[in-house]
DNA sequence: CGACTTTGACCCGCGC
DNA sequence: GCGCGGGTCAAAGTCG
C-alpha cells in the first residue's frame, strides 16, 4: 500500500538550476509579494534574486512617491493605466453625486469652487485609483502566478522525461549539451573553483524534435530558448498528472506533507501492509501497478559508524519487530514512526556484520506529517535520495532504461564509491557515511572534515544577499551509490541526489513554514548542535545540503565554498 | 496507565 | 509442494 509509485527526480544541468530558481520563487509568492518580473524569472537562469527583489522594491517606492504627488502620478514603465484612469473618472463621479444633496443639481460638479473639496477628491481619487490599480497587478501577478506554475510543472515534467529517456540522445547531442552546461556553471561560479561537471543532463527521447533542434543548434551559450520553455508549457496535462503522481508517490502523498494540494489523497491512507494491493489511478493499471510495486520497494540505506543502538534521525520510531537476519549475527530491527497516526515511514535497523561499529539504517517512505526541523534533515535526505533512484527506477519498468544513464552519471571520482550489496532485493540508495571524505574529490581544495553550509538568506534574513548553497558534490565528499536488483551496479552521483533534492523540495508543503529553506538549514543546524551522535548530525548535515540546493538559482555547482557570502560556513566535522 | 519493547507466530514471496 | 527468509502482527512484558 505504500504509495511509491513513481519517480519524480531530478537531475540536470541548467534544468536543474533553473527549476530551482523557479521553484524558491514559487515558495517566496506564496509568503511574500510575488516579483514583478517573472518573465526576467523564468527566463533567467540562476537569475539574481536580489536584483529582482530590489527592482519591486523601486517600484513601490517609486509608487509611495507617486502616491504623495498629483493623482496623475507617474506611473512605473511596466504597468499600463488607463483602465485605472477610467476608474479614477469613475470614482469621482460617484464621490461627486454621493457628497451631498445640494450637488446632485450638478452635474459636473465644477460649480462649486472649493479647492479643499477638491483636494479631497484627488486625493480620494488617488487612493483609489491606487487601490484599483493595486487590484489590477494582483490579477495580473496571479496569472503570471499560474504562468509560472504552469511552466514549472512543465519543467518538472521534462525533467522527468529526461532522465527515464536520457540515452536516446546520440552521444554528441549529449556530450555538446553537458559541455553547454558545464559552461554555465563556469558563469555562474566564477570563483574559479565552480566548475563541476554535472552529468545526468539529456534531452527526452520522446520530445519533440523542435526542442531537441533547438537545444542542439542554439549557440553554446543560449541555455534556455523561449521556444523550449513554450513548449514546455504545451504539455500535456496527463503527462504533468502522470509526472505529478510519481512525485507524490516518492516525496510523500498527503496534503500537509510533501505533496501538492492537488495531489490525490494519499497521506490519509496511512500505513498499511505492503501486501495489500492500492492503487491511487485507475488509469493504466498494468502500468500503474508496476510503478507501484517498485516505487513501495525503494529505499535509502544511511551507512554511519555508531555505537548508538539506533542514529537519532529527529523523528519518533516505535520498534514492532526484531528478526535475526541471515548472514549477520546481528539482530535487524523493525521501527516504524510514530511521530503521527498513519506514517507510513519504516526503518531498519542493523550492524554491519564485518564492521559491528557500522549501523546501517535504512529507510523506507515518506513522512505524511509535518516534521521536526531535526527530522527534516534525514527526511529530506531519504525522499531526495529515493526520487533520484526511482526516477531511474521508473524508467526500468517502461523497458526504456539506458545504460548511458549509469555512465552519464558516474562521478569523476567513481573509482571511490562504495561498494553496495548488489543482492538488495529492493532498489535501494545508500549513503555511506562511513568513509571520510576524499579531498580529491569534485575538484576542490582539500578540506576533507569540513562541512561549509551556505546558510540561504531565509533564516536570519541577512539582507537577501544571494548564496550558493553548495550542492552535494562540493561539501560531500561521501561515497553514494545506489543499488537495484534490476541493474546492478546502478551509480547515482551525488550530483543526482542533488536534483532530486530539489525535484522534491519544489513539492514541499507551499504553506509549511517548516519546509522553507531556513528551516531545512535550521533543521541540519539543530540536527548538528543537538545531536551528541556525530553520524547523525552528519547525515543531517548533508541532508541540509541537499535540500537548500533547489533553492538558489545556482546551487548545482558551486564550490567555491568560502565565498563572499556573510550568512555561510557553519561546519561540522 | 499509556507508550514502548520483546518475541513467537504468522503471512508472503521466491527458489528449488 | 516445500522450505527458507524477510517482513509484520499482536500478545505479553517492561518502563516511566
Amino acid at each position: 500500500m505504500d504509495k511509491n509509485s513513481g519517480g519524480g527526480g531530478g537531475g540536470g544541468l541548467s534544468l536543474d538550476a533553473t527549476l530551482a530558481s523557479q521553484t524558491h520563487k514559487r515558495k517566496q509568492q506564496q509568503q511574500q509579494p510575488p516579483p514583478m518580473d517573472f518573465g526576467f524569472t523564468l527566463s533567467c537562469r540562476g537569475g539574481n534574486n536580489d536584483s529582482e527583489r530590489v527592482a519591486e522594491m523601486d517600484f513601490f517606492s517609486a509608487e509611495k512617491k507617486a502616491r504623495g504627488a498629483a493623482a496623475d502620478k507617474v506611473q512605473p514603465a511596466s504597468l499600463s493605466i488607463k483602465k485605472e484612469d477610467f476608474t479614477i473618472n469613475t470614482g469621482l463621479r460617484l464621490l461627486t453625486t454621493n457628497t451631498g444633496s445640494d450637488q446632485s443639481t450638478v452635474d459636473d460638479g465644477l460649480s462649486r469652487n472649493d479647492d479643499d473639496d477638491k483636494e479631497n477628491k484627488n486625493e480620494l481619487a488617488a487612493i483609489q485609483a491606487e487601490l484599483s490599480r493595486m487590484n489590477e497587478e494582483n490579477q495580473r501577478l496571479r496569472g503570471t502566478l499560474n504562468q509560472v506554475t504552469s511552466n514549472y510543472n512543465s519543467l518538472q515534467m521534462h525533467l522527468v522525461a529526461l532522465m527515464q529517456h536520457p540515452n536516446q540522445r546520440t552521444g554528441n547531442e549529449a556530450a555538446d549539451v553537458d559541455v553547454d552546461d558545464e559552461k554555465m556553471d563556469v558563469k555562474q561560479h566564477d570563483g574559479g573553483l565552480a566548475i563541476v561537471p554535472r552529468q545526468f543532463m539529456g534531452l527526452s527521447p520522446d520530445e519533440p524534435s523542435n526542442t531537441l533542434s533547438d537545444r542542439s543548434s542554439s549557440p553554446p551559450n543560449n541555455v534556455e530558448s523561449s521556444s523550449t520553455a513554450d513548449y514546455r508549457l504545451q504539455k500535456s496535462s496527463s503527462n504533468v498528472k502522470e509526472v505529478e503522481h510519481r512525485y507524490n508517490s516518492v516525496v510523500g502523498g498527503d496534503g500537509r506533507g510533501f505533496a501538492r494540494e492537488d495531489s490525490p489523497d494519499q497521506g490519509s491512507q496511512g500505513w498499511l501492509p505492503n501486501k495489500q494491493p492500492k492503487f491511487l489511478d485507475s488509469k493504466s493499471p498494468d502500468h500503474q501497478q508496476a510503478q507501484e510495486a517498485t516505487m513501495r520497494k525503494a529505499r535509502v540505506s544511511v551507512r554511519a559508524r555508531s555505537e548508538a543502538p539506533m542514529i537519532t534521525d529527529g523523528c519518533q520510531w516505535r520498534k514492532y519487530g526484531q528478526k535475526m537476519a541471515k548472514g549477520n549475527p546481528c539482530p535487524r530491527a523493525y521501527y516504524r514512526c510514530t511521530m503521527a497516526t498513519g506514517c507510513p515511514v519504516r526503518k531498519q535497523v542493523q550492524r554491519c556484520a564485518e564492521d559491528r561499529t557500522i549501523l546501517i539504517t535504512t529507510y523506507e517512505g515518506n513522512h505524511n506529517h509535518p516534521l521536526p526541523p531535526a527530522a527534516m534533515a534525514m527526511a529530506s535526505t531519504t525522499s531526495a535520495a529515493a526520487s533520484m533512484l526511482l526516477s531511474g527506477s521508473m524508467s526500468s519498468t517502461d523497458g526504456l532504461m539506458n545504460s548511458n544513464f549509469l555512465t552519464r552519471t558516474m562521478l569523476p571520482c567513481s573509482s571511490s564509491m562504495a561498494t553496495i550489496s548488489a543482492s538488495a532485493p529492493f532498489p535501494t540508495v545508500t549513503l555511506d557515511l562511513t568513509h571520510s571524505p576524499s579531498p580529491l574529490q569534485f575538484q576542490r581544495p582539500p578540506q576533507p572534515t569540513q562541512f561549509h553550509l551556505n546558510f540561504p538568506n531565509g533564516g536570519a534574513g541577512l539582507g537577501g544577499v544571494p548564496t550558493q548553497p553548495p550542492s552535494l558534490p562540493q561539501v560531500f565528499g561521501q561515497t553514494l551509490s545506489v543499488s537495484q536488483s534490476k541493474f546492478s551496479g546502478l551509480h547515482a552521483s551525488a550530483a543526482d541526489i542533488d536534483a532530486a533534492a530539489q525535484f522534491q523540495h519544489a513539492k514541499m508543503p507551499m504553506g509549511a513554514p517548516s519546509s522553507s529553506l531556513a528551516d531545512t538549514v535550521s533543521a541540519a543546524t539543530a540536527a548538528i548542535t543537538a545531536d551528541p551522535n556525530f553520524t547523525a548530525a552528519l547525515a543531517a548535515a548533508i541532508t541540509s545540503i541537499i535540500g537548500s540546493g533547489g533553492s538558489s538559482g545556482n546551487q548545482t555547482g558551486s564550490m567555491n565554498n568560502n565565498n563572499n557570502n556573510s550568512n555561510s560556513s557553519n561546519k561540522t566535522n
